[in-house]
DNA sequence: TTACAATTGTGTAGTAGTTACACAATTTAT
DNA sequence: ATAAATTGTGTAACTACTACACAATTGTAA
């Protein structure tokens, strides 16, 4: 016998999905084909199945956009005001996802009218997006200040250096490269793979030489990570 | 015209309400004189209504069993396993809540059959509820490392061993007194009111002297804030 | 091969913050 | 007044972070 209560809405899920292009971060969006507001951007989301967790519905939804089946996913906000969705009453339950943005299913993708655009360029969102979109980085500065989750960002592989614009990235800040450098290879969280870096390219015109070790995750940790950074809000 | 998707649910809305006695954090629970699951233990909850935002649902369930209106309230987490609640299907969002004890409605909390219990002496709840509180308390003890938001468990007027006390006691720690002392007075939070805690008692046969001064809140601000605290999950 | 520019790794002094503890001051009871 | 309990201030040792000097490595070009 179900509960007499009886305002039943649907539970809607809203994936941001951050990705690294070496440079800065990026977020993968939607062009709408469909209403209500066609033509707009918006983030990746759906709708909770029946006999679906949430944990599920956000995986499947990033699946579905990706092809990628290995990523960092973190709940981290439920929206729920009256009038966020002008179509009816919706409570959107929000995730955060962090994908190599290399080896993605690029078909995925562009089935789903879906872009990497550049967080500095992000265009205006349908609903709450934009909010989501900055509580998901809020978050997402918390936890890898904290948290060693930044390199599901990168390739299984990577030097020290992309590591580090990874973070100049997330933080919006320069970070001194000899002191990251100590700091990340004291925390004993990589170890050296003894292969070089082959696919550097040359930039702007001057040359990327690159360290003779890159370095692959070996291991988790929960520590105080990047005290060079301030945490405004946790 | 509504969406065409059809899986419509009832929101639940899960409250950790937590307090402060002067020696250990408590929970405010609900002994159930309803089914499902009647004279079992559980957290106070209700449904989302009509025409009401998440946060708005909350506070009201907060202060329907406390007749307290002006605490801190922060959602933490959505629960949404598919067997979560053996009535139907529901999806709940968790908020906890610090209030001060001391100032609370006895009857409104007598007519919902409610107690505050020991965290040290939590029965078993109902549902997932005992994750729940897992879950909050982290969160909190997160949330106090960094912000000072712990304040609101106590009285307008408090001592800093008061002070301390509490964070001994959400943390399930012992601090140094001295350097306590000190931090806290440094971060320029608090301001001396001038008066003596005139309302202590004598325990255990030995004395309790009291300070000079009595603290009221200042000002609010984001820090890390207690050093000497590791977080094990933010 | 050599020189040179760009990049990466190691050393270290100065600074700041934490920890642990000594000691002084205050409060309360006898 | 004296003693016990409690609270406030001083400080040395330790740790960690910051900033920068300098060495080593890589790649390019004469």
């Amino acid at each position: 016998m179900p509960y007499t209560h009886t305002h039943r809405i649907l539970i809607a899920l809203d994936c941001i999905i951050f990705g690294f292009d070496g440079e800065g971060l990026n977020l993968l969006l939607v062009k709408r084909n469909f209403e209500p507001e066609f033509g707009k951007w918006s983030l990746m989301g759906g709708f909770l199945n029946e006999g679906e967790s949430l944990e599920e519905a956000a995986h499947r939804i990033v699946f579905d956009l990706t092809g990628l089946d290995n990523h960092y996913l973190e709940q981290f906000q439920t929206f729920g005001a009256t009038t966020r969705d002008p179509v009816e009453r919706t409570v959107s339950v929000a995730y955060y996802a962090l994908v190599n943005i290399e080896d993605q299913d690029m078909n995925a993708i562009r089935s789903h009218n879906a872009s990497w655009i550049s967080l500095h360029k992000k265009p205006y969102l349908i609903f709450d997006h934009d909010i989501m979109v900055e509580e998901a980085l809020k978050r997402l500065r918390t936890k890898a200040a904290l948290n060693p989750i930044g390199f599901e960002l990168l390739p299984g592989k990577f030097t020290i250096p992309q590591l580090q614009k990874l973070y100049e990235a997330i933080y919006d800040t320069k970070l001194d490269r000899r002191n990251f450098s100590r700091k990340i290879l004291s925390t004993k969280l990589l170890m050296g793979t003894g292969e070089k870096d082959m696919t550097s390219q040359t930039k702007k015109g001057q040359l990327y030489s690159l360290n003779t070790h890159e370095y692959v995750r070996q291991q988790k940790g929960n520590f105080g990570f990047l005290p060079e950074l301030i945490l405004v809000d946790a």
